[in-house]
DNA sequence: TAGATTGTTAATCGATTAACAATC
DNA sequence: TAGATTGTTAATCGATTAACAATC
């Protein structure tokens, strides 16, 4: 339990691209690099870099740079990527099967244990070598397994209510698709996708450019 | 063509938000909100609210507040939802035809109009009335067909190449769910989506929540 | 009119960039 | 050692919050 101090969202939303593209260049057999080339390879400054790792320690070394190696090991070790976390979907719908089958996840440590739905349709259908369960088994289940993410892939007309039991069950994260906000216990960790919300975005930025160049 | 001044990533970022929220309002039937009263639902202060809105124009009336269908209108267009958009979608997989499937895209304007793969078995399968093609009918379909957007739901082996190609062919903006950065000209709207950035982040505050509160 | 709440200016806060001394 | 590049402090920039005059 080391004294942390609070680290700003826009550093931890930045760690993810750090780490792939340190995972990129170690596949290219890449052995060091400097704040300077990474940063012209991902178009951020060499200074936002270096500040930016530097909230989590030193991990380079004056007139050498960073072993990219040692470096996205280091930055996986703070995503908490050298653990690994149990997951199960709730909702097994195209969305729900498409995370299912994104084998990077469980590269990366998040093992798929379970996936619920309310379509009797799809009970016992396999997905990964794991069988589709009933939504009423749920409740049962996460009493006698320990899940540590749910990824909710449902409608927003059912998430609150979902949530409520999650909470109860004491799941400790949720990553949310619903096109919904979830306000939950602070203890409760959130992180929310919202596809709709991110078409607009696009949406916004053809809107504006149109607007600047002239559409015909 | 108006003078437009340039509004921060951060502010578009919540627009699509507040258009939500709005959305809800109307919903539930109510006509008028102050600035107040929606920071509150939405968990951000007044003032920022009023400082988002205010960039766009002012929406509101001194002592009454806003109206909730007017504003929510207002933002729809700023978002440019009063428009529609053609789409496509690259990639017939799973995350493919989840998106596909999802009907309030059409809602908001974005229309469907072509699904691609590369895999031979999925070969005329209709989704939504829509039958996918094979990528090698995409170049000449670009040519006969206004779309504007691209969905891509491919590995990101192939991402890069088929970008190349959807530039030259004139696509306007790309929706991106790849697994890595596309760098493209700045005429072409670029808009990603990093699931497992995402649960990356997820894990990190997983992490740093348990470090904080002692883990067992 | 009095009360409420906006639109907007000013103050604060935080994040990014620049600069440079430390050091490998 | 000399050169390179980090780690870190200082300067700048931008975004958020607070305050209040304008006004419905």
């Amino acid at each position: 339990m080391v004294e942390e101090k609070e680290i700003s969202k826009a550093v931890v939303g930045r760690l993810p691209r750090y780490y792939r593209y340190l995972g990129e260049l170690t596949d290219a057999g890449v052995e060091r690099i400097s704040s300077g080339e990474l940063s012209e390879k991902m178009h951020v400054t060499a200074s936002q870099i270096r500040q930016d790792l530097n909230n989590f320690g030193g991990f380079g070394q004056q007139g050498y740079g960073y072993n990219v190696k040692y470096l996205r090991t280091e930055i996986g070790k703070i995503l908490g990527l050298n653990q690994s976390h149990n997951m199960i979907i709730i909702g097994a719908g195209n969305l729900g099967q498409a995370l299912a089958k994104y084998a990077s996840f469980e590269k990366n440590g998040f093992l798929l244990k379970g996936l619920f739905d309310v379509d009797p349709k799809l009970d016992g259908m396999m997905v990964r070598g794991i069988p589709i369960q009933m939504m009423d088994k749920l409740e049962e289940y996460l009493q006698e397994n320990e899940i540590e993410i749910a990824a909710l892939t449902i409608p927003k007309s059912k998430a609150l209510e979902v949530c409520d039991m999650l909470v109860e069950c004491g799941i400790k994260a949720i990553w949310n698709f619903a096109h919904t906000d979830l306000h939950l216990p602070e203890d409760v960790i959130v992180e929310s996708v919202h596809l709709s919300d991110s078409l607009m975005k696009l949406s916004y930025n053809i809107t504006s450019y149109k607007e600047e160049h002239g559409e015909s």
